[in-house]
DNA sequence: GCTTTATATATTATCGATAATAGAGAGGTG
DNA sequence: CACCTCTCTATTATCGATAATATATAAAGC
């Protein structure tokens, strides 16, 4: 028999991740208010769990919070962004200088990523895109084997997702495309070093046209 | 009038630094267990403000959590440490190339750190050498002028304490020492990217050592 | 004796209600 | 009209009690 693990989530956390889908859709748009009460009814919960969702998103940065007020969905800065794209860029370089042995399978998954990237890329798919080009990045980060980074890297989500959205509107996408094979390519040909110059390459030039369209 | 500004803390945020402190103080060992309610007696409070401050201690990841059966002080296993530590790595080797213009006000700051850690280390006091240390790694950061990577950099505290605690036992700490001037000296002399390079250099060195005594 | 099933206990998880607080608006006062 | 004070309302913050759950212990069956 397979193990059938029965889910049997809080309700807290329950609501802390519909609470997040809900942002990430674009269905909770920065700067909107989130009231307890009115989560609890829709829920049909108590306030207790939803406090306890909420507080967990402010801890996380999703959200802020005044005494007695209440909260609204975080809107980020330019500046929080940008330093998030450089943690960000600073995680995937040092990750693929931890890679050991063989990167067969990195290769493989990123190339994987690759393919999807290019159809979304001709159908002008950018929502698709965006999503391959997040995995992509996230493969590297993954094959570190190391899972702090990898978590952290995974907290700077609602932050990427603004400068990706903005930059993946306004760069066509199949220019965007191309930083990516030639990093693969050294990957699988010339070791990591070069991979990583290339990837501290396709940052550099992200980062330029962000700052001409900022 | 000096702008007199009343503290009126809520429970809950009095309630988690109270058990942060704990925790630095070892006052809460890892492992310790932390009781709702007892807290809550303690404090002469209700359990609902001590879960939310322990549900927050829990997404800064200072605490672990069992559904129905309790709260632990987070024990960090080796794989962890170590992660915690590649993480560094990378933010402080990236933060030394973010570094733009004059670095002559952090070359000033490492050599306080550099006096600090020679006199305690001739001293033979480790609790000041490591104070020392981490105040030299941490300015590194704070320069880069991006504060969502310093604050990350400062959220994996707990991990290195434990890496440094073993190995500033374990090493001469003269030993430790010298792996830094020369990176200042190559930031004051040569530019960012040698003084990166003998940051990853101290980096491993450690890490080696750290390989043999684990 | 070993496994399984009940029972008890400790603890967390959730609830519904109340208290505290901030902000908006009405009404008075110079 | 500007300014202050008071009241009212919406909302969060906290409480005390109850429900749900997991672990440990004891009893029962084989």
């Amino acid at each position: 028999m397979t193990k059938q693990k029965i889910v049997r989530l809080s309700l807290r956390d329950q609501i802390k991740s519909i609470l997040i889908d809900r942002m990430i859709d674009g269905e909770l748009s920065p700067g909107d208010r989130i009231k307890e009460l009115a989560i609890a009814q829709e829920f049909g919960t108590s306030q207790a769990p939803v406090r306890e969702a909420i507080r967990c998103l402010e801890t996380l940065g999703y959200v802020e919070h005044t005494p007695h007020v209440g909260v609204t969905v975080r809107t980020f800065c330019k500046k929080e962004i940008e330093e998030a794209y450089q943690v960000r860029e600073a995680l995937e370089v040092h990750s693929v200088s931890l890679i050991k042995g063989t990167v067969e399978t990195l290769v493989n998954e990123l190339n994987e990523c690759l393919e999807q990237m290019k159809r979304a890329a001709s159908d002008g798919n950018i929502r698709m895109f965006t999503q391959a080009d997040n995995r992509f990045h996230r493969s590297i980060v993954a094959f570190a084997s190391n899972a702090t980074m990898l978590s952290i890297w995974e907290s700077l989500k609602m932050q990427l997702q603004v400068i990706a959205t903005l930059v993946e509107a306004s760069m066509p996408l199949d220019r965007i495309y191309e930083l990516h094979p030639p990093i693969v390519k050294a990957l699988k040909d010339q070791g990591r070093i070069p991979a990583a110059r290339l990837l501290k390459g396709h940052y550099k030039a992200v980062s330029e046209h962000w700052e001409r369209i900022k």
